[in-house]
RNA sequence: GCGAAAGUGGCGGAAUUGGUAGACGCGCUAGGUUCAGGACCUAGUGGCCGCAAGGCCGUGGGGGUUCGAGUCCCCCCUUUCGCACCA
């Protein structure tokens, strides 16, 4: 493309800004800490174009200008490193994981470089490092210690022919994506974290995260899934037991016609041991366990049951009713267990019309009494108490759950209880890239820690991966024998590795002393640093990373090593980059699999990088979905060289000029919109107001109407406001312009309100409501000289004609509206 | 099904508290400039009627509040996103 000489210009001033040392900058302003921070980012090289640049150049616009603007201001970044993809790229191409993910690091760095993208890289931490994961390993020991870390027996997915774990993305239509295998389920020993402790405070939170985008709050609130409701128990005569199922509509207790427990319950072995179709039985069940997870949530699952033969109490009529299982009930939610009430739930009363069980009402419509056999849809609103003794002609709300579960509570079989669904967050990984979980096996002692000295457990670099057979460090001979540090005798080590959310739940923490040696973290760096003022990413990590990271810093709290209990204060989510896709012939998310990216060299090549910078941040709003469009980019291209030639003209405009003042006002405008755009993250009307600058200052220049010194002015503030958008080119003008270090360094301008005031004002002249003429007055016209100078008009006079202006409304500067008589009655 | 967000020119999108709808850019049209260009400059560009002046219509559809509605309220339609046998 023919213009300025970007490629020279933008290798420049990447070297320049490579030799600087961000962290040595010092605030200029008496701002306090500002701590602004990307999400980790995990180093795939596949993520290198267009559509991912977005988020990293909108948070290094936004850093440069906080810079300017003289905060002190913090802007590390670093590599969550760990991960499958390492695993599956070693196994399909045999490259190391490790090399692979450092390989990909270099080239993420490099692009980053190439975008004009400035971090502290003496923070740079990278989470696969030893240093670094010692203290996941560490602060599992702690979690351990207070009992927020333990095991259990949970299901995975597994390959009977690779024998390995396979994660749910491995899983195809309910077979191996290796070997076409039929996925089973395996119950497998693993860690959890106890997230659920803090469920409360993880929904009562939300509340106060003002910075965070409500659709996010919103997302965990679901997540957590608090629900209000009864634990009622149920006497399970023929076995001696008593079943305790939850429900929100205690005050349906009379209608439970029967129970449903998931096959996984614990008491299901004991209800069908005299079956006489136990096999069977047990062969469904077996069958059930071993739908993989995703499609037993799947929509459209077919609801299937089995009669145990068994009864149950209903403790508020006192009838038999019979106990079933079914593949619809979840064991991890509640108790495993529910009472159906078919004649208030949808789908309850699908099952018992399926299985011909038995319905009763508890609540009719308030008008007529219906019939339970012939009912075809559930009662769930509106309806009155009937056949429920002490309660008939109470209505369905929450003062009859409330008044129901006291009675249940008085007779001794029930209790108001809050359910969440929420899980415990498992943490193991059968997998080899990951951190090791630092505890041991020993005959003698069981379960033992690893002793904090003895961090980290090291990962072992000499492992053979093939994917198959479970996890490679298991076969690790060096890796599994070692002694147990509690009794000296032979011990085998855990094989399981964390979940990479343990990692980025804390890692920035670490970047405020990323070389400390002697702890997880400085405390009182964090407490004057964190919460994190600012934190950009994608919203496909609303949930788990976030979630995850706001438990862990309130397990921080609690062990006393940090003073908040949220890390991020203020959260924005950056929307896709969109792009036609040649493939599917519809415009999709960029991404390599689609075969739609553009590519940011091709792109630097041709128009440079600042072009694609500003282009990006013009494109539309950050936060939401936008569509790139490759012709459009030229205009950002037009438009940076529109202002290095404005720079070419300067030496020709005139001494004096009679429009110094016109431009001096649009000097002022362009910084208060620039400035108060970017406070609220709208890059895209910013640059939008630059354009507007430049062109004013283009005219200004070619028509030599304004003096030499104000075009200057008004020169040197579009290059300090464009800077953060098209760093490389503004650097360039600015030393051109003579002026010694960075603009960086410089300061943000400052607008002036005496001189954004204008001498003349547009009127606008309503009549009834509609547009009728404008009129030029002076600015200090009161409203008294408005209206006559609006009566004054001929236009106006026309349009009134015979009419009577009954009222005139007047807005200080803006317009006035004539009221006539008939608009106003008619 | 539940929840959320959003519907504005040919296109991406502007429009603090209700106050000149369509900023800015792309595309398009005409003219200029250039050896040439996918370069640059100038003017125009929501629709309809009109030679023009000007008029009428116009922010998904319908109603309402108001001197005044893209903006607020009600109903409907469409799209996108998130969640879901959650008891």
């Amino acid at each position: 493309m023919t213009g300025y000489d970007h490629q020279r210009i933008e290798a420049k001033w990447q070297e320049s800004w490579a030799r600087r040392r961000l962290a040595e900058v010092e605030p200029r302003g008496p701002s306090s800490p500002f701590y602004m921070l990307m999400m980790f980012p995990y180093p795939s090289g596949d993520r290198l174009h267009v559509g991912h640049g977005r988020n990293y150049i909108l948070g290094d616009a936004l850093y440069r200008y906080r810079r300017m603007n003289g905060d002190h201001i913090l802007n590390p970044m670093g590599w969550d490193a760990f991960g499958l993809p390492a695993e599956n790229a070693a196994i399909a191409r045999g490259v190391h994981p490790r090399d692979w993910t450092l390989d990909n690091i270099r080239v993420m760095k490099q692009q980053f470089r190439r975008w004009g993208i400035l971090y502290d890289w003496s923070r740079e931490i990278a989470s696969c490092h030893p240093g670094y994961y010692r203290w996941n390993q560490w602060l599992f020991l702690r979690l351990l210690e207070k009992g927020l870390a333990y095991k259990k027996q949970a299901p995975v997915n597994w390959c009977p022919s690779c024998q390995t774990v396979l994660a749910n993305e491995q899983v195809v239509e309910g077979a191996c994506e290796r070997c076409g295998t039929s996925v089973r389920q395996r119950e497998l020993e693993q860690w959890f974290l106890r997230i659920t402790d803090y469920a409360e405070e993880l929904l009562a939170g939300l509340d106060e995260l003002e910075g965070w985008p409500e659709r996010v709050r919103l997302m965990q609130r679901n997540w957590i899934g608090r629900s209000e409701g009864a634990e009622l128990d149920f006497e399970l005569p023929e076995i001696g037991e008593t079943l305790t199922v939850f429900t929100t509509r205690p005050d349906t207790v009379h209608g439970a016609t029967f129970m449903v427990l998931a096959p996984e319950h614990p008491l299901t072995a004991r209800l069908i041991a005299d079956h006489p179709e136990r096999a069977a039985i047990e062969e469904w069940i077996e069958q059930v366990r071993n739908t993989p997870r995703i499609e037993r949530e799947e929509e459209g699952l077919v609801k299937e049951g089995r009669d145990t033969g068994r009864t149950a109490v209903n403790p508020a009529t006192g009838e038999r009713i019979p106990v079933w299982l079914a593949n619809y009930v979840l064991v991890e939610y509640g108790t495993g267990a529910i009472m159906a009430v078919p004649a208030h739930d949808a789908r309850d009363l699908d099952f018992a019309r399926q299985h011909g069980l038995g319905v009763r009402l508890v609540y009719h419509p308030e008008d007529r009494e219906v019939d339970a056999a012939t009912i075809t849809e559930p009662v769930l609103h509106e309806g009155v108490v009937r056949n429920a003794p002490p309660f008939d002609g109470l209505r369905d709300g929450q003062e009859a759950v409330r008044r129901f579960t006291e009675w249940a509570a008085e007779q001794g079989w029930g209790r108001a209880r809050v359910t969440y669904r929420l899980r415990d967050w498992l943490i193991s990984r059968q997998r080899y890239w990951g951190t090791p979980i630092p505890v041991l096996y020993c005959d003698g002692c069981g379960v033992v820690p690893v002793p904090d000295d003895q961090l980290p457990v090291e990962l072992p670099y000499d492992v053979e991966l093939t994917g198959r057979e479970g996890n490679p460090l298991a076969r690790s001979a060096a890796f599994v024998e070692a002694e147990c540090p509690a009794c000296g005798g032979p011990g085998r080590r855990e094989t399981d590795t964390m979940d990479t959310f343990v990692d980025s739940s804390w890692y920035y923490l670490r970047y405020l002393s990323p070389r400390d040696e002697s702890r997880m973290f400085d405390s009182e760096l964090a407490n004057r640093w964190a919460p994190v003022d600012q934190y950009i990413g994608g919203i496909e990590h609303a949930i788990l990373h976030l979630l995850y990271a706001r438990f862990v810093c309130k397990a921080l709290a609690d062990l006393g090593l940090v003073s908040f209990r949220e890390p991020f204060t203020n959260l924005f989510n950056q929307g896709m980059i969109t792009h036609f896709s040649e493939n599917s012939g519809r415009v999709e998310k960029m991404s390599k699999s689609k075969g739609n990216t553009v590519s940011p060299d091709a792109l630097i090549e041709s128009m440079g990088a600042d072009t694609e910078r500003v282009y990006t941040l013009f494109l539309g709003p950050p936060e939401e979905e936008v569509e790139w469009n490759d012709e459009a980019v030229a205009g950002a291209w037009r438009f940076l060289n529109r202002v290095w030639r404005c720079h070419e003209a300067l030496p020709d405009a005139p001494p004096t000029g009679s429009a110094d003042r016109q431009l001096e006002r649009l000097r002022h405008e362009t910084i208060q919109r620039v400035t108060g755009d970017l406070d609220r993250f709208k890059f895209n009307t910013s640059v939008a107001a630059l354009m507007e600058l430049t062109n004013g200052l283009t005219r200004a220049l070619d028509g030599r109407t304004v003096s030499r010194s104000a075009c200057e002015q008004a020169f040197d503030t579009l290059i300090t406001l464009l800077h953060p958008f098209a760093p490389h080119l503004t650097e360039e003008l600015w030393e051109r312009r003579g002026y010694d270090g960075s603009l960086l360094e410089a300061s943000w301008p400052v607008y002036d309100e005496e001189k954004l005031r204008r001498s003349r004002m547009t009127v606008v002249v309503q009549i009834d409501g509609k547009l009728r003429d404008r009129l030029e007055l002076d600015a200090e016209a009161d409203r008294g000289e408005i209206e006559r100078a609006a009566l004054a008009s001929d236009k106006v006079r026309q349009h009134i004609g015979d009419r009577r202006v009954s009222r005139a409304v007047v807005v200080p500067g803006r317009l006035i509206n004539l009221v006539t008589e008939q608009g106003a009655g008619g």
